[in-house]
DNA sequence: CTTCCATGTGTAAGCGGTTACAATTTCCGC
DNA sequence: GCGGAAATTGTAACCGCTTACACATGGAAG
């Protein structure tokens, strides 16, 4: 079983009576030359053929693909499947592919496929959502992707702290920050943190600014005021019940993420207490389901859609200079929280 | 600015002492005999030159790569985002990578995309939530999927009605008539149905399902009683808001999807009605958010992430015979009903 | 000690493009 | 009408890997 006669740019080349050259020429660079009316008649010739160009020639002769890859922490995750959308937009702009590979945290598997977009010649690796911080493979992963830049790659992480390639600086500390105040003002002075994982650099970055928000107005917060789970909805349910099973629960919730929030929420619900009226909730992130909540969740909006494109087009400039965009997010106040009664 | 020196599978033999004929039989055949202690003495020359083989070069060669497209609708949606998470889940066991691209139910950019994947030699193409009706694309769809099979690539399609390739079949019919008959075994009568666009074979399937319910228990559908929306949030708010401002609004929503039901929800909410007693309302798909929704979801959940790896499982067997594999989604009574007052 | 096979290895011809370089043509101004 | 630069086209050498085919080698059988 055989594949319907396939056109090579040589049946081409014949049809139109030119070298396998010059229809490489006409076909491919638009700013040649050529004898008058040439150019039609090799793209005619390619028309009535059918002819289809092989991307794997043409990426193994030039040493460039016209694909992108992806890395990102879960494409169930809404947070990047947002991202995702804006990357996805702005690459079909370009007539560009994307290859998408989820890490699920895993420095080793990031490493691993950061390695295979890289032998996969794209054009540009976008990093979002990785750890960074993990000492084992982040050597290793630095390396790969200076000597990918270096052979004509461009990398975008959507996460400050590398060292190498254009950055996507989400505002973590100053979102929390803000929505630290705006609590803090609203009467509340007793907190309880459902944090993540301490090696994801935006965990760090939110926590800080709910330190630094905190210490504004005077407060800080106890160690016993926090505690640390996975980024998941599953993650938010065990946060809440460890923090509101305490003798003296707080009586706002700070979730490192909407997803953990959603979890604390749905804990909260389960043991009949009332949100906001027992306790506020926010969340981080402000994925589209967030507005859904009920309450619906007070939370920092970030644009993440907006984040994807900016990755995007970032990833098609030149890697010199450094570019370092930088994404705050907006406090949006919902109905998931209240003063403290 | 040049990349670093690149070692070339040539490099490799010229180290181990062998021909680059033999040094690729070992590196990438493992049936492959050959003197004692040659292989590993190949495979040590590959690992201290670091040696990595480009898939442009091996794609060109061997007519085949190491990549699976997958077209969905959109990634933002869950629907599809805890779909592809099955695909890439199954992908990765079998060190795939996946080319994802968003068709956003536009025929001639699925066409399009599902040619450049083609060139791009993926070893599968897997189609979710695809049209198949549209006339204008269909044939031209068919025949590329058609020549694409027949050059030995695997096409499945998250979608009956299509006679070619593999097929992951849900059943939508069946799902939706068991949920009609949850919802009049508690009472109802009065139905209003916010349905998605006609040309999607998976709207026409529900709605068959939802007719073939009531008729099971005498009733039927007013002409009045089923809008046609976009199938997201909004499209759900505008579907809740035609139905319910009718003169006799009716008692039960039937949404086409989750994502539909949530639109309706939020608008009910905001015209102060409680759900569920002024309205039921369900969904359908059993996206994970449906248990977060206030008052949680009814709804007949697809195990979506199996569906994901059952595609993925099916492009990899070879295109004859055929496989159709069917996946019956479960009813999940939720918070969103109640017998009508 | 031949003869014949089975097995292992090397040579070289692709895969389908791009592009440096050489050869040819065209177009000037004198 | 001629010399020479500029523009166009063709030839052929890659890009890095797989694999058909020819050749060499080592036993087993006769």
């Amino acid at each position: 079983m055989v594949g319907q006669p396939l056109v090579r740019l040589q049946d081409v080349a014949e049809h139109a009576g030119v070298s396998l050259a010059t229809a490489s020429r006409m076909l491919s660079d638009p700013e040649y030359g050529g004898r008058a009316g040439l150019r039609e008649r090799v793209l005619a010739s390619a028309a009535e053929l059918g002819y289809r160009p092989n991307p794997h020639a043409r990426a193994l002769a030039m040493a460039t693909s016209t694909n992108i890859g992806l890395v990102i922490h879960d494409v169930r995750d809404p947070y990047f499947a947002t991202l995702s959308g804006g990357v996805i937009t702005v690459a079909e702009r370009h007539d560009l592919l994307v290859s998408m590979v989820c890490s699920y945290r895993d420095a080793s598997r990031e490493l691993e496929y950061t390695k295979r977009l890289a032998d996969q010649r794209v054009r540009a690796i976008i990093l979002a959502g990785s750890s960074v911080r993990d000492s084992a493979h982040a050597a290793a992963m630095h390396a790969e992707l200076v000597s990918y830049q270096h052979s004509g790659g461009s990398v975008v992480s959507v996460t400050r702290g590398r060292t190498v390639g254009h950055v996507v600086d989400i505002d973590n500390s100053g979102g929390m920050r803000t929505l630290v105040h705006a609590m803090v003002e609203l009467g509340h002075t007793s907190f309880g943190v459902i944090a993540g994982p301490l090696r994801l650099l935006a965990v760090r970055d939110r926590l800080q600014g709910i330190r630094q928000g905190l210490k504004d107005h005077g407060l800080t917060l106890g160690r016993d005021d926090i505690v640390y789970v996975d980024m998941s909805r599953d993650g938010g349910l065990a946060g809440a019940h460890l923090l509101m099973k305490r003798p003296k629960p707080p009586r706002c919730l700070l979730a490192i993420s909407d997803v953990v929030a959603f979890g604390a929420l749905s804990w909260l619900r389960a043991q009949g207490m009332t949100v906001p009226d027992d306790v506020s909730v926010t969340g981080f992130g402000g994925i589209p389901a967030a507005i859904d909540a009920v309450p619906s969740l007070t939370t920092v909006e970030l644009p993440l859609e907006q984040v994807g494109e900016n990755a995007m087009e970032l990833a098609l400039k030149p890697a010199s200079p450094r570019h370092i965009v930088e994404v705050k997010g907006t406090l949006v106040r919902r109905d998931s929280v209240a003063p403290p009664r």
